[in-house]
DNA sequence: GTGAAAGCGCTAACAC
DNA sequence: GTGTTAGCGCTTTCAC
């Protein structure tokens, strides 16, 4: 066996550098090295020379400073965490590159969690956030976050809700009665009546009557035809949940209905989108020239489709805006009556490209 | 101004319990506590009543270890980083997804960052993991990693590349040249030979010159073609980037040369295949019916075009089972020459559904 | 069976 | 201008 001498750099272990390695080196003390490193020598008189070797030679032991020794002195490990869902979908995928961008512009080191909506996997990286010492914790889309905004206050870390509402924590939510009205009204100006009474009616697919944003959206829905002079008829919201297939299966039951298919549809979320057009693919491709169809929700690919689709965006980047003056507010009072609301957007359909060359 | 007493719980700030919070309850040691509290007090013979008193007392209190301690004093973290261009896309946001199940496994806390590609983003970031002293870093889809290893290993830290290969540390890529083959093979025998000579060939579409990837997938698919007793034809392969736009144009250009639409078509990379699909849309919507045409790369969404496409799924449970094992063989002999391939999966376009009812 | 003590790397108050 | 010191919360060795 071998001794390994200090110079012996086969191996990568060579331990990290220190500020008493730097002290040593530059015939200084820690604090003075910790004070130059940290930008407050002109504040504690340290001469500039002391100052520029010691930065000198950081920069030739490629020092960086281990945050968890900081963090321990400090109490507080500059860590902004936020739980989503899952990463796999247009909404929390922007949300998590959003809330990245500002956590970093903050001077915090963002930390994202997927929970695959798995409430003991939340529950379990709430609290290995909390032993990490989070400065805040963003819950969006939570299944079930008052437990979870109860654990993180007590352990006294400040907690937002997004997308998800609930009353233990300040949450920021879409407007999604207003967001739906807006859709909806589009909608019924785009439509073109069949002169068929029932056909002419328009049908709201999708959702969960157990969600507060489903019943909201109905609610904007069924304001959007009362405004519009027309009767909100009975059978016309069907609440047939999120699953491709079931969705389809109500499309599917409409069109038999009527013998074709309405002049107008309000599509609640994406993957219920999924289930209309796969029903749509199994009829002719002139059936929909004459449907204005619209989707609570947005994803690039439903411009590619072969009819024009009106969608909804959520306003991500304020969101989450909204969700960082909020947990900056929350200095002492914290307060679960809050509840920030904001306003997505309408996404128009893409023209078709047209043939260059 | 009134005192606050310590039982006066209107504020969240009760500072975190310590071990010394609960030794001083149970009236034991902090060692005591310490050992208890991580499972190791049957080797270090505490009795079966202490060691319950003080679990029950580390319920009562909530209390949760304070890794910033515990990483200081054990000189390890328990984090492990991964960083990926963006979490927008099926592909990257999979494989966090994958990678944060895979360390949770391993008892490690999964930390995922996204860096929009930027290069400086990609620096920063690695050395805010590097600070906070994360045990091993995989760098996917990095834009330039060598660079990356360098800094990593020089903290001797582990790292692994995954997707775009470098010699600066052992790498997992998917075998692009094999997945091509297959898919162009598949799209070979799909085709129905039109009569018309130059239709009848076999275009490759979209990726980069410079780009590995694309250069390996070329060389798949003229293996293919050669190995259908073809000729790989001048031409062909149409290298216009990944941009929809360009791609777009480049369909177009493949149309007015031969006044249709060829047999076949290879699309590199779903933004490739959106520009594909976005000239599609200005055709007669029988145009496409003959074409065989596959994409690689993955998105359920494409499955709704009212076209089948045949699809490559790039098969990231594996890739980050394979990026897991090179970091743990990697104990003290780095060595940048391996490089490990998977094979991606083959695709069958969906079925329209059937109307039910 | 249990406790005392040292030390991980860092920062801030204070001493000189 | 710069150094000394104490201590953040935890683990581990060794003494009792």
């Amino acid at each position: 066996m071998t001794t390994t001498l200090d110079s012996d750099r086969k191996t990568p272990s060579r331990r990290k550098a220190t500020i008493y390695d730097l002290a040593r080196v530059v015939g200084a003390s820690p604090a003075t090295v910790s004070m130059v490193l940290n930008g407050k020598w002109r504040a504690n008189r340290i001469s500039p020379v002391t100052a520029e070797r010691i930065l000198a030679a950081a920069r030739e032991a490629d020092y960086s400073v281990n945050r968890s020794a900081r963090g321990l002195r400090l109490a507080q490990s500059g860590l902004a965490g936020m739980i989503i869902p899952q990463y796999q979908n247009r909404f929390f995928g922007e949300m998590a590159e959003v809330f990245e961008a500002e956590a970093r512009q903050r001077g915090l080191c963002p930390i994202v969690v997927s929970t695959q909506r798995d409430a003991s996997t939340e529950t379990e990286v709430v609290e290995t956030l909390l032993a990490h010492q989070v400065e805040s914790i963003f819950l969006a889309g939570a299944v079930n976050p008052t437990p979870l905004n109860e654990a993180i206050r007590r352990a006294g870390v400040r907690c937002v809700n997004v997308d998800l509402p609930g009353p233990g924590a300040p949450s920021v939510v879409t407007d999604n009665r207003g967001g739906a009205e807006m859709l909806a009204e589009r909608l019924l100006r785009q439509r073109r009546p069949t002169g068929h009474t029932a056909a002419d009616r328009f049908f709201f697919l999708g959702g969960r009557g157990e969600d507060h944003a489903t019943r909201e959206r109905v609610a904007g829905f069924e304001a959007a035809i009362t405004a519009a002079g027309l009767e909100p008829s009975d059978g016309v919201t069907r609440i047939c949940g999120y699953d491709p297939d079931q969705t389809a299966r109500a499309i599917a039951e409409i069109y038999s209905e009527l013998g074709r298919l309405p002049a107008a549809l309000f599509v609640n979320s994406i993957t219920a989108f999924e289930g209309v057009v796969r029903y749509f693919k199994s009829l002719p491709s002139d059936s929909f020239d004459d449907v204005a169809i619209g989707c609570f929700d947005w994803n690039p690919f439903a411009q590619l489709l072969p009819f024009p689709v009106v969608m909804v965006a959520q306003d991500v980047e304020r969101m989450i805006a909204e969700a960082f003056r909020l947990s900056e507010d929350q200095t002492r009072n914290l307060n679960g009556e809050i509840l920030v609301s904001v306003p997505p957007r309408l996404i128009e359909a893409e023209p078709p490209i047209t043939a260059p060359v």
